[in-house]
DNA sequence: TTTTCTACCGAACGAACGTTCGACCGCGAG
DNA sequence: CTCGCGGTCGAACGTTCGTTCGGTAGAAAA
């Protein structure tokens, strides 16, 4: 096992316990049971409990912020491409649990520079969703502000943390078509007719 | 001051600082200097620091389903019962901004006999809000879960705790009102004519 | 006046925490 | 062969934690 490939097993291990319990009620000693390694040894490998925190964040926001933007890139609809935003969050959520909920669940357990590195890819990434918002029209003739709609959509995604079971009955592709459909065209039916 | 504004006292405060720090890292020593009482002195108002967050929540989730039951009875159209929902919800929150912050970030941070009666009371507000979703017809033709539906609308609630500023430029009742706009009829502009 | 009880406190306890230290081992370079 | 170094470890450090214990002050009850 190489260095890296060792590291790497290191930070998935913490992310489930850190998923799992929470970050500050878990202890290096649970992740050197998780980690094979002995507790003095996970320091050869980061500097703190914190900077673990830090290279799980870092590593998962960077993942998740590249992988929308290339793929609201594919297609040129904007409604589409809300979509496709939307699908891709949801995708990814489920693919990486762990890591996603330790991103939703633990953003302020970080502290200076490391929290504002990760604040730093929080406003990248919600200037993306802006950016496919500004291309639908918002609500009924500009009632909503666009930076509400924003939040309001990152808070319907990032609550999955706390009920989905990607192994459940709802597979991740329907759950994400669902949430599209909410969002985009609300939750009381259409008032017949015109519907795309 | 009598035992139970004491009491009282030492809960808000309690709230404030867990909302603050979070649970785990809030120490009773924190806590006793907030409620300018000993550190021997708190155990007498409760059994430990668990109790203590017991109490915060049991008692906010019981005030804000009750109101929310009372909210609801007050209207009868089915469309306008799910705003008047969701404008209780949001008003309650902006209002009680600490303990809904814990309530909604500390979910599992209890454990045992706590848990399960934090967890009882969250299942009654889900299912509350489940009655008021069958009475409006959900998404195009019920191609959404209404499950779904309502994970997806406590989210865009719930999120608000990690940026909403109920002192800032977008007043509780508006931020209610666009929410209702969001969940109701979506971001995207109705194809021209027919609204309510 | 004496007793009882409630509210409260200083000091301490044992446990658990994040981190560090010094040493050991195997391996490629010299 | 031996030297140095990267990876690993057991043991310990100092600190902080939640909780408990024995006791005090004062008002109410006797």
């Amino acid at each position: 096992m190489t260095y890296d490939e060792r590291l790497d097993y290191l930070l998935s291990e913490a992310a489930k316990i850190f998923a799992d319990k929470g970050f500050h009620s878990t202890s290096m000693r649970d992740l050197s049971r998780a980690a094979e390694l002995s507790l003095a040894g996970i320091y050869h490998y980061v500097k703190s409990k914190d900077e673990l925190l830090f290279h799980i964040q870092r590593r998962c926001f960077t993942e998740v912020l590249e992988g929308a933007r290339a793929a609201v890139r594919a297609v040129a609809d904007p409604e589409q491409r809300l979509q496709v935003f939307i699908g891709h969050h949801v995708t990814f959520f489920a693919a990486h649990m762990a890591e996603m909920k330790v991103l939703s669940h633990e953003a302020d357990s970080l502290s200076g520079d490391h929290l504002a590195v990760v604040n730093d890819l929080k406003r990248q990434y919600g200037e993306l969703l802006l950016e496919q918002l500004q291309g639908v029209a918002v609500g009924d003739v500009g009632s909503v502000d666009p930076r509400v709609a924003t939040y309001a959509l990152f808070g319907m995604l990032n609550w999955i943390y706390t009920w989905y079971d990607p192994t459940g009955p709802v597979s991740p592709d329907r759950l994400a078509d669902q949430f599209a459909t909410i969002y985009l065209n609300g939750v009381v039916a259409a008032p017949s007719g015109a519907q795309t």
